[in-house]
DNA sequence: GATACTTGTATACAAAAGGATACTTAATTA
DNA sequence: TAATTAAGTATCCTTTTGTATACAAGTATC
């Protein structure tokens, strides 16, 4: 394998890691849901349209294990449980603005056909 | 709903639509793979570590479909098939930087765990 | 006292995505 | 003649994702 080869499986993989931890229908608009001030769950699920408990859960675990929101247990009567987003999930923004962007390009691409 | 709240559901359709278009494993390793000179199916293939035929010959044709890559039939003896990212497609670019710059950030942070 | 709200979990099921393997058809090469 | 290449397709199977519904335990409301 050339240099060249490999640098560029290299570039596979790094994409293919950013897909495992952000990647889905989900994380990235759960993410800007807590980072815009939404930090309970039903809170989160009433703002993200579709979404089911179960996946919201589920998401939220695994966003969790990546280090990327905290769950945090409030001890007042009765217990809260809030969500917030780390420091290291702030980075993210530099993902999902892109993403944005492409979106909306696109629809306007696909609906001009 | 707040204007606001209407901003955000939007921000998220966006991005939920741009992942349904390049979201996934090996959509956007497969338009770099086309990029960087691979442009025949075997090519690219080989160019993917794991990637099955199956996978390949699905996620083509729904490159192919959203505008992003073309297929072409080549008229010589024996007759070939080559693909090429579209203009379109070079678009893409603003997208595959970020995630795998994220995803190599990414992998430091978890392995320096 | 009965009912509803909160923050999920549990269960069962359906649909979509991904993977393993074999096969096709025509041409080329050994 | 046999094996190989090219560009996939067909079949079957597993895993992941999504949906629907019910349930828990405590608090708040009617």
């Amino acid at each position: 394998m050339t240099k060249e080869e490999k640098r560029f499986q290299e570039k596979i993989k790094s994409i293919q890691d950013t897909m495992f931890v952000i990647g889905g229908k989900w994380k990235i608009p759960i993410i800007l849901s807590v980072y815009s001030g939404n930090k309970r769950f039903n809170e989160i699920s009433n703002s993200i349209p579709k979404i089911t408990n179960r996946v919201l859960s589920k998401e939220l675990k695994h966003l969790e294990e990546n280090l990327l929101i905290t769950r945090n247990v409030i001890e007042d009567y009765p217990v809260r449980i809030e969500y917030a987003v780390t420091d290291y999930g702030l980075g993210l923004e530099e993902i999902a603005k892109p993403l944005e962007s492409w979106g909306k390009k696109h629809k306007k691409k696909i609906i001009g056909k």
